[in-house]
DNA sequence: CGGCTCATTGAGTCGAGTCAACACCCGTGG
DNA sequence: CCACGGGTGTTGACTCGACTCAATGAGCCG
């Protein structure tokens, strides 16, 4: 529970330090915001025993592509993770940002196949869990079952945020949006809340957002000039989070 | 299972015949497309056991509201519900239309409140099902669980499809794909394909696709002109489904 | 018959997209 | 060491799709 070691996984570069694929859950400094904290210290060995943790993944590595068998959900542990769909052209949707401490993979249960593709942004390590595996154990397990479907559920209001903020709001609403969800992420896991290091491209970020390229970069220049941000390259501070959230009333 | 009295339950208008509070599982002409799907016939009892069938609702009654304690989730008998939220203005954002069959309210469930208000579009009737007990019951029927992580899953990926509308396809798109599903999903309930009857209003319409009522309302009659649709206020008949689809190369 | 809400149509504006050029960083290889 | 090339990011000029404002029409209920 009450881990306090913080920051044993160097995290500001991404960079893996040591062989982390030996680290159990209960080192793991993501434990408190992770699967592990809906079970008790005695059923997290039997959590434990359905997890791999893989090699270190390199920048650009797939986790899993659109229509592999859906085996599996992963954990992120350290990096950075973004899932996409193709569209029937062929061009490319950002549908989300993975952090460490969060779950990749969710949609594909219901197709057996999963529906979109999820590569890492840089050096990332995951844990993978056979989903199978892991409806056996929350069937004995109540508190880490509603984890789960609490953590779908998470997934789905996070969509409908999204889904306001695409059809509502303005660009710089979604800018500014994104850059307080990644702040508040950051601060969950013990990290500071108003320097932030971008793992994506402004690429992606438009990609996600549905704005051009070029609108993102045009926004960045602005908040900077307002003194609401510093940019530096993916080097974000927030200088007035008031500004930026009463911008487009969002919140916190 | 195969169950061929679809249709007993009066629908084109919405009306609810007879005291349909009173049917069982066994008999409701949705089965195949609902939660007992995911359950043998001796289960099914337990199912019913803990569903609650209420009287009809009617139009703009709400199940519930947003910040009401969550305790259940509904699947739609008859008539049409929409889901939205208030954003900090005060201005609605529709999230969601749910037809016979569907469920409604899996958000909620991490936060132990609401996250939003359902409130149905016409006459309606609905079945409650107390979530807690839903839950214990999936410990017990491994089937029913993963078919409940199944319809999360799937309210996920239809979100994601929503993302990819929202940020990368014209308003021509967005009013086609939202056809094309509606008539789908009346399709998978035994009803026409191509005679569709929208349960909202335009202004439910462009709010839940970021669009202003004035042009959906345009596009419609731009599809009537094109000879693609016959409009006559909230009957559609499709006319043409291959232009509907291949006009932004959308699906089916 | 008013008084609603809902839907349609027209005219004018603006936010964000497109196209195009250029700057920057970084790793590779001559 | 520097030249080169590709990926990434920034900036400017122009265009256009969808919004806003405004007026009118159609259906429904009391």
């Amino acid at each position: 529970m009450g881990t306090n070691h913080l920051q044993l996984v160097s995290d500001t570069k991404g960079r893996p330090v040591m062989a982390q694929h030996r680290t159990s859950c209960n080192e793991c400094s993501l434990s408190p915001v992770c699967l592990p904290l809906a079970v008790s210290v005695d059923e997290l060995d039997e959590l434990e025993d359905i997890m791999r943790r893989g090699r270190p993944l390199k920048r650009g590595e797939h986790l899993f592509r659109a229509s592999d068998p859906f085996e599996s959900v992963f954990a992120v542990r350290s990096g950075a993770v973004k899932t996409y769909a193709l569209s029937e052209e062929g061009e490319e949707q950002v549908t989300g940002f993975y952090l460490p401490g969060e779950i990749v993979g969710m949609d594909g249960i219901s197709t057996a196949h999963h529906m979109s593709s999820a590569k890492t942004l840089e050096t990332s390590s995951v844990c993978e869990i056979p989903f199978t595996r892991l409806e056996e154990l929350s069937s004995k397990i109540p508190s880490l079952q509603h984890h789960f479907f609490s953590l779908m559920s998470r997934e789905i209001q996070a969509d409908r945020e999204l889904h306001m903020l695409l059809s509502k709001k303005s660009a710089d609403d979604r800018i500014a949006s994104l850059l307080l969800s990644i702040s508040a992420r950051q601060q969950r896991r013990g990290l500071s809340a108003h320097r932030i290091r971008l793992p994506m491209s402004r690429y992606d970020i438009g990609n996600y957002l549905g704005l051009a390229v070029e609108t993102v970069s045009r926004i960045f220049t602005r908040f900077q000039q307002q003194g609401m941000l510093a940019v530096e390259g993916r080097e974000i501070e927030i200088l007035d989070r008031e500004s930026l959230c009463g911008n487009g009333r969002l919140r916190a």
